[in-house]
DNA sequence: ACCTGAACACCGTTCAAGT
DNA sequence: ACCTGAACACCGTTCAAGT
C-alpha cells in the first residue's frame, strides 16, 4: 500500500557496519560500503541515521555493551579474587577476538556526545563489585581502575604490536594479573583518601 | 642557478604536520592542510614524501622518540623504585600534554612497516634498566611490561574520557603507581618462568 | 514514504606542462 | 629540479525528482 516500503532496516545497517569494522577497521566503514552491503545506495542511509559519525558512535556503544556482557558472564560471585582474574582474562580475550572493534572503542576521541559514559559504567559494574568485596568500599574504585588500566593497557599494546621485545606475552599477562590480584588480596593498595606524594625521591614532575 | 630551488623542506613539512596533529588529530593532517602551512600546493609534497601514510608514520616515530626522551630525562639512577615512579609520572604527563599525538601513536594500526618497534624498544630501555635493578634480570621484562601496561592503560582511558565514575583521577593514578612499585620492591611479581595457570577458580576462558 | 541520480565540496594521488 | 593546474577516483552529504 505504502508508496515505497523500506528496503533495509536500522539493524541490518548496524550489522553491515560492524562487519566492515571487523574486516578493515573504522576507515572501511564508508557510507558507500555499508549501503552496498544492505543493497541500497549511500544517500538512502540518511533515512536511517543522521551521519557517518552517528553510525560510528553506535558501533562504539554496541561494542561496549558486548564487552560488558563478556565480563559479566565469567563472574561467579564466590571468590572475588578469582572473579577479578577471570574478568581480566575475559577482557583480554575479547580484545584479541575483535581487535578492530576494540581499537575503535578506545581510539575514538571524546568529542561526540557521550552516552558511552553511562554504558561503560554499567560495563565495569561487575568488576567494581568484586573489587568492593576484595578491598572494601573505600578502595574499590581505585582497585577497579588499577585493574582496568592494566588490562586495557596490556591489550592495547598487544594490538598495537607494542611488545617488540619478544618473550612469552601470555605469561607476561598472567604474571601481571597475579601481581595485581595478590596486591589487592593483601589489601596492599594505598588508601584511596590519602595516596599523597611519597615526597622522597622524585615526585610527579621532578 | 638551479631551475627551481626548493620552496619548502622535509623538516618544515614534519613540523606543520605535527602542529596539525596536535590541533585536530590525525584527521586534520590532510595533504592540503600541510601544503598550505608550508606555502605550497598539495602535489608538491610528493617531492618530499611518498604518501600521506608515510607522513603519519613519521609522526608516530617522532612522538615515540619524544616520549623516550621525556622518560629518560627523569631517571636519576640512585633509587630504582623512585625512578620507576618518576618515569610513570613523566609518561602520563606527556600524554596529557600532547593528547592527539599520544592517541596517534597508540591508535595506529600495526599494518605499516615498523621501524617503530626498534624505536619503542629504545624508548623503554631506561625503564627496563630500573626494573632490572629492582627485581633482577629474570623478572625485569615482566615488571617493565606491568608498569608500561598500567601507565599506558591509565593514560589511554583518561584521554578517552573512560573514567566516567568521577573521583580524584590524580589520586587514582598515584595509588596505582604506589601499588605497583610496592609490589615490585617487595619482589612480589610472579616468576617470569613459571607464571602458570593458578588452576583454582576460573582460569583464562572459564 | 522511501529510494535514486546528480551535484557539491572535499579527499589523496598522478602527470603533463610550466619555469 | 621543483612547483603547478588539471584530472581521476574516491569520500560524505544534500536535494529535487522519481515511484
Amino acid at each position: 500500500m505504502s508508496p515505497a516500503p523500506a528496503r533495509t532496516t536500522d539493524d541490518a545497517i548496524l550489522v553491515a557496519a560492524r562487519d566492515l569494522l571487523d574486516e578493515g577497521g573504522a576507515d572501511a566503514v564508508t557510507m558507500q560500503a555499508v549501503a552496498a552491503r544492505v543493497g541500497v545506495r549511500a544517500p538512502s542511509l540518511y533515512k536511517h541515521l543522521a551521519s557517518r559519525g552517528a553510525l560510528l558512535q553506535a558501533l562504539v556503544e554496541d561494542a561496549i555493551a558486548e564487552i560488558g556482557a563478556a565480563i559479566d558472564a565469567v563472574a561467579r560471585g564466590a571468590d572475588p579474587g578469582a572473579d577479578v582474574r577471570a574478568m581480566a582474562y575475559a577482557f583480554r580475550a575479547w580484545a584479541r577476538r575483535s581487535p578492530n572493534r576494540y581499537r575503535h572503542v578506545f581510539g575514538s576521541r571524546p568529542g561526540a556526545a557521550r552516552p558511552a559514559a553511562g554504558l561503560s559504567a554499567a560495563a565495569v559494574a561487575p568488576l567494581l563489585g568484586s573489587c568492593d568485596r576484595l578491598v572494601g568500599p573505600d578502595r574499590a574504585l581505585a582497585a577497579a581502575r588499577l585493574v582496568t588500566a592494566y588490562v586495557h593497557g596490556f591489550a592495547s599494546m598487544e594490538l598495537a604490536d607494542g611488545f617488540g621485545l619478544g618473550g612469552d606475552v601470555d605469561a607476561a599477562f598472567a604474571s601481571g594479573v597475579e601481581t595485581l590480584v595478590s596486591a589487592l588480596e593483601r589489601g596492599d593498595a594505598v588508601d584511596a583518601e590519602e595516596p599523597a606524594a611519597r615526597s622522597s625521591g622524585g615526585g610527579p614532575d621532578a
